[in-house]
Parts: C-alpha cells; structure tokens; sequence
DNA sequence: GATAAAAACCCCCTTTTGGGGGTGCCAAAG
DNA sequence: CTTTGGCACCCCCAAAAGGGGGTTTTTATC
C-alpha cells in the first residue's frame, strides 16, 4: 500500500490552497493534482483530474458547498469528499455528511490531522477532526435540527417575508405558518423575530 | 535595501499559518518569526517576536480583531499591521483602518499579492488588495456607513431588545428609539426587522 | 400495533412593528 | 452664514408578531 495519494483541493481562498498544497506536497503522503477556487472551476476539470481525495471548502463563491458535494458523490463515487471548512456548527457537519462527504476537518484543525484525515479517508474509512467528533458525539437534544419543512420556513423568515406572504408562497394557511414560526421561537430559544433570524445565520441552518 | 522582513501571523487556522509560513519562507523577501491563534497568544509573545509586519485575520477566537488591531498599534506602534481576512466588507475595511492597520488583504486574494502587501507596508506604504482597493474607490453613497448612535441601535435590535427595553436601557425616549429603527429600515434597505438582522450580520455592522 | 414526530390547521387577545407625517438643537463643512 | 447630518423627540393608525390555548392526519420507527 501507500502509494501516493492525489487530491485536488476546492476552496476560494488561494493563500490556503496554496500553501496547503506546499504542505501536502512536503509530507510525501499526498500529492495536490488539481486545485479550483470555485464549483464551477472544478466542475471543468474535475473528470481529468479524478483524485482520490477532493478536499472541499462549503462557502464556494458560486454555489452551496453542501449542493455541490451532492452533485459531486452523485457523478463521480469514487472520489472521496473530505470537507474542510470553517465551520463546526452541527447542521453543517450534518448536512454535507448526508450528502455524501467522507469526513469533515475544520480550518483551524492541526495540520497534522488533514493528514491522517486524508489517509483515513483514502482507505474508505470515515474522518472526523478531533473538534468535530467530539461535537457530533454530544446528545441529540442538546444539538439544533430542524426538519425540512422548518427549514424552509426558516429561510422564508430570514427573507422577511410575513406569514401572510409565505402561506401564499408555498399555499398553506396563514395559521399553519404561524405554529410553525411559534414553534421555531420556542425550538431555538428566540425571543422574536431579530434573534430568530440571529440564531438562523449563526447556526448556518438556513 | 531589501533586508528580509519579519512577519508574525496571528490566525486561528493552523492550516492557513503553517502554509503561509512555508510560502513567505520559500519567497526569499520576508520570514515567519511568529504564529499566533489567538489575540492572548499573539499578546504573550509579541514583545519578544517585534516583527515588521503583522498579519491579522480579524475573526480571531477570543476577541475582535478591530479591538486588537487597536490596542497593538497603541503599544507597539512601530509593528505595523497587514490585515489578512476574508471580508470584503466595506464596514469591516474601514474600521480596521480606522484603527491603525497599514493595509488590507483578502483571503482570496493571489499569493503574490500577499508578498507584495508585506514589502509595500514594510516600505511604510499603505497596501490595498486589488479587490478591496476597488471597493474603497466606489462612490461614498453606494457604501453602507452607519453612525456610532446607529450602529449601537443595529446592535440593540440585532439581541431582540423591543424599542421600549432599549429606551430604558439607553435612557431615550422610545418614540426615539423608532426613529432610529425606521431610519436603520430605510437606509439598509430593509422590508422589516428580519432583514435589517440579516444585513447587519452579513454586512458584518454589528 | 403502539409511539412519536412531522405536518397542517384553528381561535382569542395583547404587544410590537411599520408607514406616514412632523418638530427642534447642535456641530461641522462648505 | 447657510446647508447638511447626527441626534432626540412626537402623533395617528394599520399590520404583523407573539403568548396562550387547542385539533387532526400522515408517516416513519420500533
């Protein structure tokens, strides 16, 4: 075993890609074949390059991380999908672990955990940072998940529709948009509209 | 001239610095004498690093990197600070300058660009990134720019805080307090007090 | 086949917000 | 010396949000 393991790396912010792929080159375990700084770019090159490992930023300037993963194990399931963000919020973790991403590193994570992170994954196992493990090991009450349709509620609200407009939007009772915005108040510890949306984006629920 | 310039990074992803590190060491101009991720790391060390150029992520763990851009150009006024974050907002650029930063850089900006920023701000120029120099040259009325009475308000609305709890609060009269608040609405363009929370978040005014 | 959770719906009543107007004071910039 | 912007204040009235209570159906999961 031990070959040299290829990654491609997709994040916008070329300081990190940069010196990640010094850094990579400089361990002799992994080797950086490709780098994007956008979905878009890597869509292009993607199918050439097919890495083993894709380590993947979820704030894209073009589009949703999460998306994209998506899209990604879809069309190619032999690449592997590390993400690596600045996030350790659980709805994120969540969410692109259910879209099909192998691991999850944060930014601030050591160096040497992208590492084993890395070789983790390429032997197909399941790569969670230290940070994140922990997070995700915590009791389910205490973590913030809403279902699908609160979500979308959610996102409604944080838009500044009222409940009027979002019944007409998605053509449910004025009534029925208000339990659920009552029940978002209440699931999230919100006092009112202004922390609601607060929590939301902190959270990165939306 | 053209003796090697000492930088400190302060940034809490250990990523990030340690690619830096190698990038600037392999660049021939400058030298990484120092890392720090976090504002009480950077203060422990600083005395004994005195670097020419400071690199400063303004997200830092522990406090706002406004709050200690200010306090280190107060102490140590021949350290001068390079920002290195990744907004591009023109609220979050000025204030940092405002308090004491000798140029600004964007994460997603080219690595080159990071060399020349640190010879720039070495040479005591001031040092704009390309994106951000755009940004500060576009007319002043395009720009969200909000008093010191206003932004206090954005904060106050942004916890929750009704007009009358932050009246007494702020000992105004809340007749007062919606004169700002509708102010607050118009200026940033805002339908109602989800999107004004929204902007203030994402416009990093808070 | 029970249990639980999500989803959709309803009423009463109070508080808060938002849209529209308006006043006056003071300091800095032109 | 006038204009501009920040600051503080006021009224009316309609719309929206929030606090409290409730019901039913569907859809998983055990």
């Amino acid at each position: 075993m031990d070959r040299i393991i290829n990654v491609v790396i997709v994040d916008d912010h070329k300081i990190l890609t940069d010196g990640l792929r010094t850094l990579l080159h400089d361990s002799g375990i992994a080797k950086v074949v490709g780098i994007a700084h956008s979905a878009t770019e890597c869509r292009n090159s993607i199918g050439f390059w097919m890495p083993d490992i894709l380590l993947l930023d979820v704030s894209l300037p073009d589009m949703s991380g999460v998306e994209f993963c998506k899209e990604l194990t879809s069309l190619y399931p032999t690449v592997k999908i590390l993400a690596l963000t600045t996030h350790n919020e659980y709805s994120v973790v969540r969410q692109i672990l259910e879209n099909g991403a192998s691991g999850y590193l944060v930014k601030n994570a050591m160096t040497e955990e992208v590492l084993i992170g890395i070789q983790a994954v390429a032997n197909g196992e399941v790569f969670l940072c230290h940070e994140v493990d922990l997070l995700m090991k915590k009791p389910r009450e205490t973590q913030l998940w809403l279902s699908l349709r609160e979500r979308e509620m959610l996102k409604l609200i944080v838009e500044g529709l009222t409940n009027t407009e979002i019944a007409a939007r998605i053509f449910l009772s004025p009534e029925t948009i208000r339990g659920y915005r009552k029940n978002l108040l209440l699931k999230l510890g919100a006092k009112n509209t202004a922390v609601l949306v607060k929590i939301a984006i902190e959270h990165k629920l939306i």
